[in-house]
DNA sequence: TTTACTAAGTTGATTTTTTTAACCTAGTAT
DNA sequence: ATACTAGGTTAAAAAAATCAACTTAGTAAA
């Protein structure tokens, strides 16, 4: 594995598996119901079928979808997302979110269902389930496993 | 500007701004506080100064940085983050936490400075203040203004 | 006052990635 | 028999990124 980005910090090293161009988006389409290689590639349009194939393959090795034959005769795939890659969905809402305030022309909100009000992110203590305000955040160093 | 995706979805459109190689991995140097041209190559080792350069022109024609000359004799520029690249801190957030969860080494954690407690992303109705559970987040389309 | 060094880049050549376009193999459908 | 679809592969061309050298303006040291 050829790392696109050597720097020591979480970032990089996540994006060395996901940044790749049309990755993100390929696991979105996934995830939001398109599993065959031919509504992957006619949802994101402008990909080239070479392309997706090889993306497709590096994300298999990676763990992050698995490919299923779903019909034998004619041979048909599917691809599913793994736990690793459905774990994306806060990468996609802060996206998401960050275009609704930000793009000039916005596509997509993400609300609350029972209210129909906007939704925002925030951070809560996974022990007490707190909600965290942005000043007690703090990034740390994190000794890790050989 | 050319479009690299060019599909009616937030994500794509927020990756057509931030998603090219190296583009969010500048935008968080100066996040933590790298803010001239060489303290940023440094921190990020590999990349080549032609294209640093090409990003951060970038950057400032779509307003995600200012840059400001801070000292004049000799000319000095550092390089600031506008409220729009500032509020990329959830995908960056989003970004560290799978990192956390699934990068074989992990070189950071975000915890909560007051219990030193690990932090999870969760979401809330910005009317309430309500905490949402996954299942009751909704991506809807948005009708959007010319 | 020549030499070396730093910040903040630019320029041009090479290499790597992506895109474009054509092709292929089964199987289906008409 | 002909056309069409799913799920790709191959080769060539174009675009993007990397590598290496160079620049300009100022500072510092001998």
């Amino acid at each position: 594995m050829k790392e696109r980005y050597p720097l020591p910090c979480n970032i990089a090293q996540t994006l060395n598996i996901v940044g790749d161009r049309w990755t993100l988006l390929i696991i979105h389409e996934i995830l939001v119901g398109n599993t065959t290689f031919n509504d992957i590639k006619h949802n994101l349009e402008t990909i080239s079928a070479n392309l997706l194939s090889t993306r497709l393959k590096a994300l298999e090795q990676q763990g992050m979808i698995v490919s299923e034959l779903y019909s034998k005769h004619p041979p048909r795939y599917q691809y599913a997302l793994t736990k690793k890659s459905k774990d994306l969905e806060p990468v996609f809402h802060a996206l998401l979110l960050w275009g609704r305030e930000h793009l000039d022309t916005c596509y997509k909100a993400l609300v609350n269902s029972d209210t129909g009000n906007d939704v925002e992110i925030g951070y809560y203590d996974q022990k007490t389930g707190e909600r965290i305000p942005q000043e007690h955040l703090s990034v740390i160093p994190y000794e890790h496993q050989t």
